[in-house]
DNA sequence: CTTCTCACA
DNA sequence: TGTGAGCA
């Protein structure tokens, strides 16, 4: 009786390409019970089961050359060894996906933030934040790339999160990343009610007038501003049109007086 | 339907 | 680490 079955048999069988299944055998990882008289590969139960152990094994994501030294010669040691190193190579992937989940959930909410106060201003509360300390440039020169290159030493993910623009008394803009940890070259950001205004930006020039404005309605409100401006920008937004850079100016408010809260 | 080889990501 | 095209 015929109890093997075709190459392609095997491989709808398992779900995988025909293609696949040769290069299993050039790589010496699954050979056939037998070849037929017309040169057609025969697959038996024993080669079934391997198949599906190889097909565990690359789900792993154990390489096909170890696959192979695997089913050859690996003392039990040696195959916890490989399973060990599997689970840690997975859990640094978990980690990245976490990562990016992150990033796309703050980019839906910010993008949603952005729409809904879009050229309003706001009170909202920040709590305590911490700002590490990346470059300082004068503020009338622009940020090129070549200054990046040159003075930025390491930023993981550029324009993946949000860049603080604090510019102080001496005109030297400083810029900065957020970060969860206090430490040398943190800057502490008080928790606290913060005038905010978000702006769609197309012109280098159009921030300042932006930050006067912004200064202009806080007067006008009599709001006492306590502190620096924070220019943060938000470069990610800019993934949805219209396109331009994503501003968001923030200022620390002195608590008001009793009775003039504005309506 | 299978085989193999080659080029291509 | 595979895939797709083309051939016999």
């Amino acid at each position: 009786m015929n109890n093997e079955i075709t190459i392609s048999e095997l491989a709808r069988l398992m779900n995988v390409s025909v293609h696949q299944l040769r290069y299993f055998e050039e790589k010496d990882v699954l050979t056939p019970a037998y070849t037929d008289h017309n040169q057609y590969r025969m697959y038996g139960m024993d080669q079934v089961y391997q198949l599906a152990h190889i097909l565990l094994l690359r789900k792993l994501g154990v390489p096909v050359q170890s696959i192979k030294e695997c089913m050859t010669s690996y003392s039990a040691d040696q195959h916890k060894q490989l399973l060990h190193q599997s689970l840690q190579e997975i859990n640094t992937e978990l980690l990245r996906l976490q990562g990016l989940q992150r990033f796309i959930t703050k980019v839906l909410q910010e993008q949603q933030e952005f729409i809904l106060s879009s050229d309003e201003y706001r009170i909202k509360w920040r709590d305590t934040a911490y700002l590490s300390h990346w470059l300082e440039i004068d503020a009338q020169t622009k940020l090129t790339a070549r200054s990046l290159a040159e003075r930025a030493s390491q930023l993981p993910n550029l324009f993946e999160s949000d860049i603080y623009y604090i510019e102080n008394e001496a005109n030297i803009l400083t810029l900065y990343t957020e970060t969860q940890t206090q430490g040398p070259g943190v800057l502490t950001l008080p928790e606290g009610n913060y005038l905010s205004a978000q702006r769609l930006i197309h012109e280098d020039d159009e921030l300042e007038q932006v930050v006067e404005q912004f200064f202009v309605y806080a007067a006008a409100q009599s709001y006492v501003i306590a502190g620096p401006v924070i220019i943060i920008e938000k470069s990610y937004l800019s993934l949805f049109p219209p396109n331009g850079l994503h501003y968001e100016l923030q200022a620390l408010l002195e608590p008001h007086p009793e009775g003039s809260q504005p309506t």
